[in-house]
This record gives structure tokens, C-alpha cells and sequence, in this order.
DNA sequence: GTCAATTTTACAAGCATTTTACAAACAGGT
DNA sequence: ACCTGTTTGTAAAATGCTTGTAAAATTGAC
């Protein structure tokens, strides 16, 4: 899924036809309020943004993608006009994926988003696992809680990971054991409660997401 | 990306807007200052180099590139005026991958920029990597650490490159015997935890930048 | 055969995990 | 409100596993 982040409707409307004629899923954006929206429900594979936007610009746009762990890692194409707002953006260095001058045409637009998931796509792909201030990066074996890396064992990862797949479900203790430890786990016992224990000062305050459910086990979220 | 060092505007602007149209990423400089800024965030896969430039002049540009192992491998094609000047530099022979003789063309320019880039990207490709101070030149298969070179075996060697192309990932032991070793790599071993012991022996005190992950692998930087 | 590289082995040190024990929190009944 | 039995939180001790590394054994190139 591409989301086409473009106010002119007709510019817009060709993208998405041409994105959707390439073979990609695309959907279009007026300005970013109902972006933000999406992006709350869904995440995209690729994000074209165009610079001019009514209300929040796509600078803005841009930074807040970048600046959150989860979308971080999103691949961006900023569509700008030559000149003097090009040089400006080019030398900003946001951190954008690629660049489109406008106009451009759409032959070029699809080259340069296949090449940008491409490069993407590889293995350097993050898969971030995130929950409010909390997110975990599985291809580094990192959790940061607010931006501050913390270090966790490989008990207190795996908990925390599952915990992060399955935010709202209830897990007991025997349950836990068999996912987290191995399948047929022998000794019964009050582990679990240890290890989460420090998982839970391990991440400060956020630690309260792990909530205790009273004579049944552990629920996060 | 196509660096572009060149003090007169209007020339500058001109070779941008020609990249641009010819399909490549282009950013231009007015002096080496901000350029040398964004050499350390990026790495172009061509430079264009004007000779004469106020303050550092074109030909101290092209030595410190050719100095250093992260950027002696990326073309450079450099722009004089015709006669005594052009002489003296073909004279010097500084190792640039092209000349171009003002006034030129921007035709001839882009040609002669796809011409290079078709040389040099064919055969050799990210021929340097670098972190921090150990740089890995896979041409001459030699690597330094803070300039002095520094022998590895070839597993040693493989190793290192991997995780050098690969930074910040962490990888298990079987990953790594899969990758650096065969592919069905039969024993199951601890042969790799050798391997990364004398590697960070060799590396010194950048052997640091091989992180344990207890109960789950390696990762560099 | 010699030498260097690689793999295997062995074991100690350090850290992660588990167990234990006890205090605190809670729920339900009176 | 108070008592009681159960459940949970957590500090600390005990256990067990992972890793680092030295050294021996094996492989392979010349």
C-alpha cells in the first residue's frame, strides 16, 4: 500500500491511477489530517509526499514520520518544485528516501519508487514492534522506552515481545511458560512473576502497561 | 546521488537542473565547506569537481578524497579552463576519472558522466566500507584500523564484512555460520565464538564495536 | 613435510534464570 | 470493619547456562 500525500486533485488522482495501473495499491490524501488517521489504522510500504500541502507542509510531515520509532522506517519520496523550495528541502537533508522535481512525469515517478523499495526492502528492512513510548526492534535486538535504549535479557525480551504481538490479551502464567520458555515446560512455578517483575522496572513507568489480572495471569495494554 | 562543487551559480544551477532531467539525484556547492559537511552523512556515487574554487581549491579536494579508504573509490571528474591550467592538472595526473574543459556542454557532460559511472560501477561495487576507524578496502582485500593495516585470515575477513555490511543487525551463530561458512554448514559449533574472539583481538579497542547479545548472537556497531 | 588457518575441546568466569522465602495486597465471608 | 486464606511482588540465594579463551587436534595449501 502507497500513500499519495498530494493537494491538487487532478495531479492526485493521475498518481493514484498510475501507481494503481503499475500494479501497487495507492491512496490519496488531500492533506494530512486524514493521513494521520490512516496511519494510525495502517502502515504503508512507501509514503509520497508532496512538499506544498494546505495547513501542515510535508517538511513537518516528514519529521514527525521520522521522529517515531514505528514509521521511522517508512520509505518517503518528496515531490517538490524546482528552485528555490528544491534547494532548500535538498539542503534541509530530512532524510527523505528520494526526491521528485515537478513536474515529473509518471513513468519516472514508478521507476523511482521501485528503486527506493528495492533498496528498501532488502534486509535492511527494521520490523519494529511499537506500544505508546515503548518499541522494540527486532533485526537489532534493541528496546527503547521514549528514546532511551534499556537493556533487556533474552526472558525479559521474548515476554516483552510477545506481550507487543498480542496487546489486550490475557496470558496465564501457563501459558506464558509455554510460548515464552519451552513447550512442555516442567517446573511450575512462579518464574513468570519474577520475570516480569523486572521487566516491568526495567521499563520505569512504562511498566504499568503490564497489569496483573487477579488469579488468572498478565494482560499488557 | 552526484555531488556537484562549482562557485559560479549560474554553472552550478544549469548542471543540477541538466542531472536532474537526465535522471540522476543531483546536489550542488558553492565551496568545499559544506560539501565536505555532507561527505560525512552521504556518500555520492560521483563527484564533480571544478578546479578553481574559493578557499580550497579543486585539486586539495581530490587528494583528501583519494586519501581516505571511505571515499578514494568514488569517481571524480574534474572541470578546468582550457590551456595552461588544463596542462598542469593532466600533467599532475591526480587521479581523477575524467576531465571536462570549460566551456563544456551539458550533453557532454552527461555523457561523459554515464561513460564513467558505466567504468567504474560494472566491475567494483561499495569497494570501501567503513566504520568509525576501521575501514575494509575489498579490492586490495585489506583492512586498517585507524590507517594501520591490520592481517585477518579469510574467515576473519568474511566475517568482518558482513558485519560491516550489515551494522547494527544482530545475527545468530547459525546465521553466521550459513552465511560466512557454507550453507549446510554441518557441525554445529562454537567455532564462531573463536572467530569473533580473534577478530576483536586484532581490532583492538574497535573490537568493541562487536556486541554480545547474550542467548542470541553478534552485532556490530 | 611444513606452516598457517581452522575447528574442536575443555574449562573457568560471569551472567541469566530459577528457586525460595517472606511481606504485602487482595477478595470473600462474617 | 475485621479476619482469613489465597495470590502477588520482590529481595536474595542457588542453580544452570552462555560465553571467552587457551590449547590441542585437524585440515589444507604449497
Amino acid at each position: 500500500m502507497i500513500f499519495c500525500l498530494e493537494d491538487d486533485n487532478s495531479i492526485r488522482d493521475l498518481m493514484i491511477y498510475t501507481l494503481t495501473i503499475a500494479g501497487f495499491e495507492a491512496r490519496g490524501y488531500a492533506d494530512s489530517r486524514p493521513f494521520w488517521e490512516d496511519m494510525k489504522k495502517e502502515s504503508p510500504e512507501l509514503i509520497l509526499l508532496d512538499i506544498m500541502l494546505p495547513g501542515e507542509d510535508g517538511i513537518s510531515v516528514l519529521k514527525k514520520l521520522r521522529a517515531a520509532p514505528a514509521t521511522a522506517s517508512i520509505p518517503v519520496i518528496m515531490a517538490t518544485a524546482r528552485g528555490s523550495e528544491y534547494d532548500k528541502v535538498i539542503g534541509l537533508d530530512l532524510g527523505a528516501d528520494d526526491y521528485l522535481c515537478k513536474p515529473f512525469g509518471m513513468m519516472e515517478m514508478v521507476s523511482r519508487i521501485k528503486a527506493v523499495l528495492r533498496r528498501t526492502s532488502a534486509s535492511e528492512r527494521r520490523i519494529v514492534l511499537c506500544y505508546g513510548p515503548i518499541s522494540m526492534d527486532q533485526a537489532r535486538h534493541v528496546v527503547t522506552v521514549s528514546g532511551r535504549e534499556i537493556a533487556l535479557t533474552l526472558k525479559e525480551y521474548d515476554l516483552l515481545k510477545l506481550f507487543m504481538e498480542h496487546v489486550g490479551f490475557v496470558f496465564t502464567r501457563d501459558q506464558l511458560l509455554s510460548s515464552v520458555w519451552d513447550q512442555n515446560y516442567s517446573g511450575e512455578t512462579r518464574t513468570v512473576d519474577v520475570h516480569i517483575g523486572t521487566l516491568r522496572t526495567k521499563l520505569g513507568e512504562s511498566g504499568e502497561a503490564i497489569r496483573t489480572v487477579r488469579g488468572v495471569g498478565y494482560r499488557f495494554g
